[in-house]
DNA sequence: GTTGAGCGTT
């Protein structure tokens, strides 16, 4: 996080110390052509950054995901996502549902953020959770989808 | 409206 800012910040820098040489040979009737291309710079940069960065965020989060058994029928996402809130940033959850009844298999995936995700399984596994006892594990890789 | 070991869908 810390080094998306800091490459944030270098790109906006370097894109405003391109267009404070560019700008003024493309608008030579502008009084702040310099100040421009910085703008310009630090505008677009955040987005430059957000391209570049989607690879690696999406091969290389820092989030790991949970399986999450023996869960009630009744439980809903919310539900679930509170309870791990408790022990970590959650990302995301899904709650696996019967594809022709729509109704909940009783089991579902959660990610967390992966520095909290052992202490969540240590927390949450064999833990009472609206009358039924939770397993928490680790998900099991699954093959992807490309 | 029910059930109870398990590892998945945009």
């Amino acid at each position: 996080m810390n080094n998306r800012h800091l490459i944030t910040i270098l790109i906006a820098i370097i894109l405003g110390t391109i267009g404070y040489f560019v700008f003024p040979y493309v608008l030579t009737n502008l009084s702040h052509q310099g100040a421009i291309g910085i703008l310009v710079g630090a505008l677009l940069s955040p987005y430059i950054v957000q391209a570049i960065c989607k690879d690696a965020n999406n091969t290389n989060q820092d989030i790991k995901t949970l399986y999450v058994g023996n869960l009630p029928y009744r439980a809903n996402e919310a539900a679930v996502r509170t309870l791990f809130s408790n022990h970590g940033y959650v990302h995301s959850v899904r709650l696996m549902k019967d594809k022709q009844t729509g109704k909940r298999r009783g089991f579902g995936f959660v990610e967390i953020a992966a520095s909290s995700a052992k202490s969540a399984i240590n927390a949450l596994n064999d833990s009472e959770f609206q009358q039924r006892t939770l397993k928490v594990r680790e998900a099991k890789e699954r093959p992807e989808h490309n």
